[in-house]
DNA sequence: GGATTTGCCTAATACTATTAGGCAGTCGCA
DNA sequence: TGCGACTGCCTAATAGTATTAGGCAAATCC
């Protein structure tokens, strides 16, 4: 009996496991033990646990690219600028693995070939709703990059829990603060 | 001839090591070599791997904190929210071990006896310089929070190496930003 | 159906984490 | 100054993870 192994079912299951138990806890033996083969046997398929670790972070990246195309279609300003942004927390939150996995710092030609890029897209796209001309506008896909994921991972990593308004009420009201930015942008 | 250990000198050595090869390269066996003792020996001093990365976080969570205390001494409004975030991408850059180790996630009951309360209650004194009330102020807070940490992580992360204008622009601009909104901030 | 490919296995090495128990250097005290 | 107690670092053992080399059998291809 094979167990009919491949870089892109390891890479499936690497994102379950990442899910349940910790990106970190992500380990070769895991995953050998959860399709039931032997560690060694991973080795034909990824090149190391760094390799397997890269391959998740890649399908984390596509899985949340899609997830933005899909939320930004039709949409424009304000309404864009949220449908984006809930679309990282809501993924954060469904699966906290694979997040942390997109987080993985990828070697530059990886990362270059990634769906990092179509992120950097999508970001930029939402900003046609508003007027900004180079430089601003790279300052602002930056804002809006740090604002996300800062705000994600610090709500993720529990960073908000003992403090006491609801974290909803303040994720609407730091959207609608970077709105207001985008539209107010200070001139050069 | 005695080594001389302590949980004070592992940490500290601990947070160089860290900012050396990274947070997650530290590991107890690394640390024995630097001290040139066996791995056993350092049982004595710490309980666990995972408890001698929790003396690191507190030990960068108090220098934090003290850099943070110097900087706002003085300082109110827009000098002050500047002062303080520069603080903490100063010190990411400095020892980028270090600001990692203080994003390790602790224990409750050991969090709220570090000086992630001072962190909280000195972001809350900047916004004594602009007009804000519960539970605006803790909108405020988290936001503070969320662009600071998401943008020295995305930078010191590479995520924007591949970009074209100086982040040191982007920065500015950025708390520009953040001080517009802050005396501006939307009534409930 | 026989040859070849290839997928998974066994075996071996190395590094890290952790615990148990031993010996000797160091310190308190007479 | 010498004795005893303590405690700091050691040896030894176990277990988990990463990685490589080489083998055997199942699947595949004429």
């Amino acid at each position: 009996m094979r167990a009919g192994l491949t870089a892109e079912r390891l890479a499936r299951a690497g994102a379950e496991l990442a899910d349940e138990v910790g990106f970190d806890q992500v380990t070769v033996s895991a995953l050998a033990r959860r399709f039931d083969v032997k560690v060694a046997s991973l080795y034909s398929h990824v090149k190391s646990s760094h390799d397997l670790k890269t391959r998740i972070a890649l399908l984390a990246l596509e899985e949340l690219a899609d997830r933005a195309a899909d939320a930004l279609a039709g949409r424009a300003g304000k309404d864009a600028l949220t449908a984006l942004a809930n679309v990282y927390r809501d993924y954060a939150r469904e699966h906290p693995g694979r997040y942390a996995a997109a987080q993985l710092r990828l070697e530059p030609a990886t990362a270059a070939a990634s769906a990092g890029v179509r992120h950097a897209r999508m970001t930029r796209a939402i900003l046609r709703g508003y007027d900004l001309t180079e430089p601003d506008q790279t300052h602002a896909v930056r804002l809006l990059g740090s604002v996300f994921h800062g705000y994600v991972s610090l709500e993720l990593g529990g960073g908000f829990d003992h403090s006491a308004p609801d974290t909803q009420e303040t994720w609407e009201r730091i959207l609608d603060a970077l709105d207001a930015t985008l539209r107010n942008w200070p001139a050069t």
